[in-house]
DNA sequence: CTGAAAGCGCTAACAC
DNA sequence: GTGTTAGCGCTTTCAG
């Protein structure tokens, strides 16, 4: 920096308002110095620069699972606000792993970011782990804190199983099945509870819970073997945990005999996952907003990052929508 | 750090070694040391040992498009040889923005990183800001460095191109389309040019380019609409530059009098999507091994962040393969 | 605006 | 192993 100071002939102390303050600078000065930086090649030293200031502008975002297009949505919508005010977001991946999750945060940690915010793996795995960070502001991401230590945003899992469950039955539908697991996913079970509440408010409706392994198209596609063995009629309605169980049990049941989609069975998926529209049978789902969940997370952080330690640790609830397609309308429903 | 030495009794120089060369401490003290940073919840300062160092352990990468799942795995892949080499890995997504892209290039320049993976928006539109980085180390991936100044690792294009357009050619197809566009991205002209070549060697075979203004769904469903009103017969196989092409085409054509898929015209695309297996009809396509990509980036960068600028700017070239399905192969193909 | 200087938290080198 | 110290590149303050 000095030597931009030298070949601008101005003082180093300049140099650093000219960046900092510029308003403390002249017009003509501004420039010189300017002019020097780009002829030099001069990239000021972030390290030493939050070394002095003891701040940092660019926050650390922790995240489970970056093949999952939720999470993306996540992290899009945690950018743009964070953008908004000034600061760089960079990204972190989990990779569904515990180890690499705790290796993150602790690479933020220690290089100083303003504030991070976490998308953890799954609340049953991670309960316990209740410390989690100390010094730097921490938002959570779809993971309820059960202290209230930590602010967060969370989906409100179970409306969103009532939401699917309800569509069913204002279609007609009385013998519903839900498809998901393992219950240890907090997700799932949430999600499970909706369904059943939707179910119980509504007399000669009724749902069987069929236990997945998992929440992929292969676990799906078995689970649809499951459904055909039970024969045409069993069930006339299915919520699946998850789009991606919902496209495995179309593939398998979608044109056998009695099990027309949606004809003989009408099915709702959850995550609006990216390609859940564009599959063999459009998949009518449950829309969980990743995007707005990260533009309210981020802004609890610039809260915190701002407030100091005593800002109010509040859960924000983000409520998910139904979004129809043909897996539950049939052709009622058009593309767009 | 002070805090921590006083502590445990020991010297500021010995906290310093428990962490940086443990070998120089003894067992006993070591431990006393650990002891007193856990009690006092004591976390590294990283941008002061990074100032004082003059080194870095992270590598940042800069991602022209997080929703790509094709990304997604070229930071896995570099993420996984990182961590091999000690060192962490952090992710900027510039949201296919080329201002986004340069503003995450200077974030990870002025926070000293160890060295930046780039995989940028398509070349033709980054041809002309030659000069990237000059300090830190910058390996390209996905795109092919004019100058040589810059390692690099691409796919052979042409080749994929070539690949898809044989394998129709093999199973008896002779009158090719070439979907994509437009051909101002270097990718689609480059698989159009391999599409021809392999045309070419084949006397019979035609092959007419039908350009798009895009590679999503949408453009590949518009296109089908052109080669409906084309008529049956006009062509009986179909190379796509995306597998998102050869999904909205297929969404169109198939089931049409003439067009079934793939009696009537066999389809091939062009990503391996981490979807195009589950679609309507699992789409043939061709893989681009975006994982293997981003490890041998990565190990192009640790050359060079070991060796200094001295180390010759090699670019790896990476073949892609052939992922023959349902909509090429017909009945002959069982998944997996 | 200049010029000088203290200090951010750490590493590395020194004599003991 | 200890205790001390210079210095990494910047910000910030102060008198002029």
């Amino acid at each position: 920096m000095s030597d931009v100071a030298r070949h601008a002939g101005v003082a180093l102390g300049t140099v650093s308002n000219t960046m900092n303050n510029p308003d403390k600078v002249s017009e003509a000065t501004r420039r010189k110095v300017q002019a020097a930086i780009a002829e030099l090649g001069f990239i000021r030293n972030d390290a030493a620069r939050s070394l002095a200031t003891g701040t940092s502008s660019t926050i650390g975002i922790v995240l489970a699972d970056l093949s999952n297009s939720f999470f993306v949505d996540i992290a899009r919508g945690a950018d743009a606000t964070a953008r908004q005010h000034g600061m760089n977001l960079i990204i972190a991946n989990s990779d569904v792993d515990l180890a690499k999750q705790s290796m993150n945060i602790s690479l933020f940690e220690e290089s100083r970011v303003a504030g991070v915010l976490l998308a953890p793996l799954d609340t049953a795995y991670v309960r316990g782990s209740a410390t989690l960070l100390r010094s730097t502001p921490l938002v959570l991401v779809n993971f309820a804190a059960e202290s209230g230590h930590y602010a967060g945003v969370v989906a409100d899992e179970e409306h969103g199983g009532y939401e699917a469950a309800q569509h069913l039955i204002g279609l007609g539908r009385t013998r519903l099945a839900f498809l998901g697991g393992p219950l240890l996913l907090t997700a799932v079970a949430q999600r499970l509870e909706g369904a059943r509440a939707a179910v119980a408010a509504n007399p000669g409706v009724t749902l069987e819970h069929i236990e997945t392994r998992g929440l992929n198209i292969p676990h799906g596609r078995h689970a649809g073997q499951d459904i055909l063995a039970r024969g045409a009629g069993t069930f006339d309605g299915l919520v699946a945990a998850s789009d991606l169980l919902a496209v495995g049990a179309i593939q398998i049941l979608d044109g056998k005999p009695g099990f027309d989609v949606p004809t003989d069975l009408a099915v709702v998926g959850y995550d609006n996952n990216h390609f859940a529209s564009e599959s063999a049978i459009p998949v009518s789902t449950i829309s969980q907003h990743g995007e707005e969940m990260g533009r309210v997370a981020a802004q609890l952080l610039m809260n915190e990052i701002q407030g100091g330690p005593t800002t109010i640790k509040q859960t924000v609830v983000i409520k998910p929508d139904l979004i129809p397609r043909r897996s539950s309308l049939g052709d009622a429903w058009r593309r767009d």
